[in-house]
DNA sequence: ATTTTTGGTTGCATTATAAAACCAAAAAAG
DNA sequence: CTTTTTTGGTTTTATAATGCAACCAAAAAT
């Protein structure tokens, strides 16, 4: 290997955001910290994930600008991580990975977690809908590439 | 390493999915897919991925219903890979992907594929709402865990 | 009938990841 | 204030994942 392929260039936005969050662990770091969690302990005792691995992906979280690592305590060298606005954004790609896993990945009968309405603790929903509000369906779109010359 | 971690018996529907779309090809072969490509060398020549990985990613969305391979010309050893109804159900998936990488991952001025409506070629979007059709962010909703019981 | 393309497989080199040992600073306990 | 425990790592070593190149057989094209 000569060092994983990036799609930085892409012109796929799909593909630049698989580049910043798109290995095996990060976006798991990034679920827990929707879930409140913001200490290397909690990450490392919810994902069990080896110290050096979470180390490295916190840091390139932070890097990115998805996380960032506030200082906690007296001496600032504990840190706390923290979803940035950009982090936040990733909210949406959370749900649409909860939705497809909740409708084809349980058995019938088998239990899940469930994303609720704080307001009125009912289920939240995700939909994808043109402008004037019709859903749109994978057939009903198509992707627009960026003419070609410059 | 003793093997890859599995996330199978995962409460949480998020954790099933990158379980079993998480790795860094499979999102992009199934990207590709909805682009509406289907051959073997398709997919090599638009990723640039080693001919041995792809072999084995088409296997693992095969085996786990992602894709259908369907065979194709007189012979039947060559094959079509296509997204399954449940691949289809990645769309939001990539619509969301999509999204936030348009939001945060462009320069300014820096051009990018867009993805419209089919009937009037106007730009998708998503939006996560509750039941009453409120809008819901980050900060709106909770995850809601199974009764730990039994 | 020959050449080219397709769709792989195999072997080797390199990178990523995991597990475990180790460690220093901070926090907690006494 | 002294000792113990927790936190947040780093380093080392082993193994798995990935990439690259060579090879190959069957289809397809010429």
């Amino acid at each position: 290997m000569v060092g994983r392929k990036s799609l930085k260039g892409d012109y796929c936005p799909s593909a630049r955001s698989l580049d910043v969050i798109g290995d095996w662990w990060s976006l798991l770091i990034v679920r827990d910290a929707f879930d409140g969690l913001t200490r290397f302990s909690e990450f490392r005792k919810s994902l069990g994930i080896a110290r050096n691995i979470l180390t490295d992906r916190l840091r390139t979280l932070v890097e990115r600008g998805i996380l960032e690592a506030i200082p906690v305590g007296d001496s600032g060298s504990r840190m706390e991580y923290r979803l940035t606005e950009m982090g936040q954004d990733l909210f949406p790609v959370m749900v649409a990975l909860r939705q497809f896993g909740e409708r084809h990945l349980f058995g019938p009968g088998e239990k899940h977690s469930v994303l609720v309405d704080r307001a009125q603790g009912l289920p939240v929903h995700l939909d994808i809908r043109a402008r004037d509000g019709r859903a749109v369906g994978p057939d009903d779109a198509v992707i627009l590439r960026i003419p070609e010359e410059e």
